[in-house]
RNA sequence: GGUCCUGUGGCCGAGUGGUUAGGCAGAGGUCUGCAAAACCUUGUACAGCGGUUCAAAUCCGCUCGGGACCUCCA
């Protein structure tokens, strides 16, 4: 068993041993989705990486607190409808209530999950559910001196905080630069003549009379800032520092770096002790984006229905094409790779099946518990499932050369190759089989006319075997000719 | 404009000072009635230029290309 995993921690840039702050527990957030809007191929990346993440402190004897929040309140939508929530700007274009649409929206992000097999989540706290958890750390935020009400709002004082405490450390950022506005592309924003600086965030806003999303505070009838939420969560159930935060690293900046600065002021120690970070998919080159109008839905990529597909791609497919790369590195979308991570799947899947009916010898001709040290190894090294999978791929040679006679394997070994092997591809990296549940009449009927092929195979009928094998195949029955004379089949 | 990341063979994608990544596709072979699958063998790689070093795809500098963040975003 490893115990010592390797996590890239985004505060120091570098690999750091992960040490739980309490032995055998660890306590991690993740940033969940803004339920506003179709789960898309981008939401895959993230909820994957810390699912295999998670499944593997699991399995190394940890026991993990999972909690992945929804956010169903605030936020801004893009410049055309500058301080309108994004639920309520949705919810009139559709004409829904806004609890609907979010309702809407959390089903289907479920089903992806479900589909991707991102199963466990320990506790999925709703942002409008914690209302008042969010008042309350404004409010020690506030007592402790580091927020000003204007107008009603609430708003962090990011230069006096700087001036104690390292603002911008999380992302890189210089304090100088966000005070001075730096980047004359800077994009004016709404509520800015509130702030006392430019650099300040809102911990609280005072809702428009037509915003629809709104709540009582000591402050105004209004609605938590954009990222009190997640600060306020991950206090409420994982305490005030836990071990792990995860997200996508386009929430670097500002929102991962506004929680820091929300926690040390209200509760006045750092929240996280790991920051994680995954890289973007991008499409052609470039980030999925909802303001972009390029990324694809999880549905559509799963049906083929979008312009960009040539075909449809199971969630397996996804699952398995985002594991072969690193989580840190940008995954660049394409038909080409898809397709060549489902091919890959299958011969991964077939070998696991091969794998049940293998057959002992004296003694092995690969060295498999080298083998099983690698494939931990490479896991705890910054959880690279794309090195782990080049192992498995090395296993997959070894079974079907074992299977087809070219190799042996002796019992312990291959006691420990399927506890290894079936322990990676289908407890830690979380893939599945995706059979097509054909049924038990299918299984009837293909016995049956495999049997007549079998006849007419014996009589050296070969047009006739040949043609049911062809017929079957244009139905998507793959019929395949075993070395020991049976006859096996898949459907596509 | 500021900060940061990145450029690997036909495609995807690891690695990051000396040792095969892996997958997909291509070529040849074994097996098969023919296939399929599987196994074996196999080719074109580290953007360009310069530097450090016994040794660089890997470190440093410059040039060129791509991208991210600075605004909601996974």
């Amino acid at each position: 068993m490893v115990n010592e995993i390797y996590l890239t921690n985004s505060l120091s840039r570098k690999k750091e041993l992960f040490v739980p702050l309490v032995p055998g527990f660890v306590g991690m957030y993740v940033c969940g989705p803004t339920v506003y809007g179709a789960p898309h191929l981008g939401h895959a990346r993230p909820y994957i990486t810390f699912d295999v993440l998670y499944r593997f402190l699991n399995h190394l004897g940890y026991r993990v607190r999972y909690v992945r929040n929804i956010t169903d309140v605030g936020h801004l939508v893009d410049d055309a409808d500058e301080g309108e929530d994004k639920i309520a700007k949705r919810a009139r274009i559709e004409k829904l209530e806004p609890m609907e649409v979010v309702e809407l929206y959390t089903d289907k992000f479920h089903e992806a999950m479900r589909a991707l097999n991102n199963t466990h989540v320990s506790i999925e706290p709703r942002a409008s559910g914690h209302i008042i958890e969010q008042i309350e750390m404004i409010q020690r935020i506030m007592d402790n001196g580091w927020a000003y009400v204007s107008n009603g709002s609430v708003y962090f004082d990011v230069l006096k905080y700087s001036k104690s405490h390292d603002y911008g450390k999380l992302s890189g950022r210089i304090i100088e630069d966000l005070i001075a506005g730096a980047g004359n592309e800077r994009r004016e924003l709404e509520g800015q003549e509130e702030k006392q600086n430019p650099a300040d965030f809102a911990l609280w806003k005072k809702a428009a009379p037509e915003h629809i999303m709104h709540w009582p505070s000591p402050w105004s009838e209004g609605f938590p800032g954009w990222h009190i939420e997640c600060s306020a969560m991950s206090t409420k159930y994982l305490g005030e520092t836990f071990d792990i935060h995860g997200g996508g690293m386009d929430l670097l900046f500002p929102h991962h770096e506004s929680e820091i600065a929300q926690s040390k002021g209200a509760c006045g120690k750092s929240p996280v002790r790991y920051w994680v970070h995954n890289n973007m998919i991008t499409i052609n080159g470039q980030k999925m984006g909802k303001s972009l109008g390029n990324f694809i839905n999880l549905e559509e990529l799963f049906t083929g229905e979008h312009k960009l597909l040539e075909q449809a791609y199971s969630p397996m497919t996804i699952r398995f094409f985002i594991l072969q790369a690193h989580y840190r590195s940008t995954l660049d979308f394409s038909n080409d790779g898809l397709k060549a991570a489902e091919k890959g799947l299958v011969k991964l899947m077939n070998a696991s099946e091969v794998l049940n009916k293998l057959h002992a010898s004296e003694k092995s001709t690969s060295d498999i518990p080298a083998w099983r040290k690698a494939c931990y190894d490479a896991l705890a090294d910054d959880l690279n499932t794309a090195i782990t999978i080049a192992h498995l791929f090395e296993a997959v040679r070894i079974i079907n050369s074992v299977n087809a006679g070219t190799e042996t394997i002796s019992a312990n070994d291959l006691d420990v190759l399927k506890k290894t092997f079936n322990d990676f591809v289908f407890g830690i990296l979380g893939l599945i089989r995706e059979t097509n549940d054909s049924g038990a009449d299918t299984d009837k009927l293909m016995k049956f006319i495999l049997s007549l092929r079998n006849d007419a195979k014996s009589k050296k009928d070969f047009a006739t075997s040949d043609k049911i094998r062809d017929e079957l195949a244009a139905y998507g029955f793959k019929i395949k000719d075993e070395k020991d004379g049976t006859v096996s089949w898949t459907k596509d």
